[in-house]
DNA sequence: TTAAATAGTACTAAAATGGTCCTCTTTAAC
DNA sequence: GTTAAAGAGGACCATTTTAGTACTATTTAA
């Protein structure tokens, strides 16, 4: 289904949010006012956001989160990779030589080089586009994408 | 993480497999052999296969499986709505109007245009291309895919 | 010292996924 | 006709993933 998690969903959610407070410190308890979601949930979002770099917090009283940088500076790619790790098409799209049935495959690699364009043209896309989407986004080139491995080590 | 089922990587290896037959039919039986991989899972992905009309059957002794038409016919989006249904990135991006936050969302649809966007790009990549990956792929623009719905109706 | 925050982790319920099996129907060969 | 080889269509179960919540510890302003 090429499905992105529900929670990737909500943080873009959360972030476009923190966006608009440009810097300041916003708590959890108020995002999730913000954004209507539940208050443990955003949490536990802004907690993977934090560690992936994209927002930064600050503890204690008076503490919330902002953002790590201009929205221009956030790419989908990031926002997916901080809510489900790489991304990865298939199972063996991540690691090689893995696959039991390297031997016997006659497609070797061909969805993980697609994948590797899709994830290309995600990181054309910044937190500013998913907010705007008036304007035209990057065409990511599965074509390309599909060229051999040689030429990309 | 954008994954694509299992089930769907399987898929191609089985569809590889029968357009080295060009026409003539295979049995489950044999593709599962072919493919090392088992015989109710090979046969759960032809029923699929058939169903979305990628290849044919026969059935009775001496029947077998066929691609519907040649490789290059067949598009990556194709395989994997067989397998999985419609391609849809996030939950909302399948239907309109049934999203809660919609009052509050502040990416409205953005997602589901990336996601029309790759679809896109995935209905330019053939079986053939799965197969002999050393020529490029096309490219899809996600840019593009977030210009307003207003354009597209 | 207290209260408002985040950090980290653990847990549970629900859903999706992968895989197998069973019964029915079709058809070629004997 | 009978039999055996095949596909069609479900049903089923185990495992994994996901979503959501809760609990405890730590930090810091007032």
């Amino acid at each position: 289904m090429l499905r992105m998690s529900k929670l990737t969903d909500y943080a873009t959610l959360v972030l476009a949010q923190l966006s608009t407070f440009d810097g300041e410190l916003s708590s959890a308890h108020q995002l999730a006012i913000d954004t209507h979601l539940a208050q443990p949930t955003v949490s536990k979002l802004l907690k993977a956001l934090v560690r992936a770099g994209l927002v930064v917090s600050e503890r204690g009283a008076q503490g919330g989160y902002a953002l790590a940088r201009p929205p221009s500076e956030i790419s989908a790619a990031q926002i997916i990779d901080a809510l489900e790790g790489p991304v990865a098409i298939t199972t063996c799209s991540s690691e090689r030589g893995l696959c039991d049935f390297e031997s016997v495959c006659r497609v070797g690699g061909a969805w993980q080089r697609i994948n590797a364009g899709i994830r290309q043209a995600l990181m054309e896309v910044s937190l500013t586009d998913l907010q705007h989407h008036a304007h035209p986004l990057p065409r990511p080139n599965l074509r390309e994408a599909l060229i051999p491995p040689s030429v990309f080590q």
